[in-house]
DNA sequence: TGGCGATCTGGCCATATTGCCAACCAGCCA
DNA sequence: TGGCTGGTTGGCAATATGGCCAGATCGCCA
């Protein structure tokens, strides 16, 4: 694999990677129903805040969410929307296996 | 976020992570034009054969894709060619992005 | 200006991931 | 059986990730 390939995939995987994690799949559905700012999410989510603010930074710098600065707060939405696709895709993943391997994958 | 809901998030985040690294997507592409064994594949991405193994086994226990001994070797192959579709949005996030803020997210 | 709520950032530690080496296992064939 | 080729597994050190706390910012309003 030659270096320009490998930096190809290299910026795939980033954004793959921004995706690859129940907090932040989580909050791309959420965002699929419209915007919503940090403080909705971080209830939704139940973790700390700036854990939740970590996560959106790293999807916003991921390029699939933009963020939107308005008085005290900042709202977040999707700026993919393609990636909510993946869901039944990975449903079909999951589908095709068997629960208990999934369990083993780590 | 209760219990249930984090579990099946999980779960989607174990198939997407499976992904969500350059020499593994590579491999899936690779897997789209047919079967090929691990000796082929290993001389396509350039690293140890251990190491391309062990990606090759994590994307079987994800489900994404199956192996088939045959004889002296064993044939990889796609079982959910539904991940192809993937590449397209992922340009799309990689095009809607600057390509500074990228190299930038981590 | 002072205080407050909403976010972000830096630091820190526990855990997970990577990729190489070495060792091991399974067919194949002389 | 002995040796070879193709794959996998275990171990290890380097690096990356995740999540909480504490501290710093920013807007808004009294």
């Amino acid at each position: 694999m030659d270096a320009k390939t490998r930096t190809r995939y290299r910026r795939r995987a980033l954004v793959m990677k921004a995706l690859a994690h129940p907090t932040r799949l989580f909050l791309v559905d959420q965002l699929a129903t419209g915007e919503a700012c940090v403080c909705e999410l971080t209830q939704l989510v139940g973790d700390d805040p700036s854990t939740v603010s970590k996560h959106l930074s790293l999807l916003k710098h991921a390029g699939v969410v933009q963020d939107d600065k308005r008085g005290n707060q900042v709202f977040y939405s999707l700026r993919v929307p393609c990636v909510l696709h993946w869901a039944s895709c990975v449903e079909g993943v999951l589908e095709a296996s068997g629960r208990e391997d999934l369990a083993a994958v780590r």
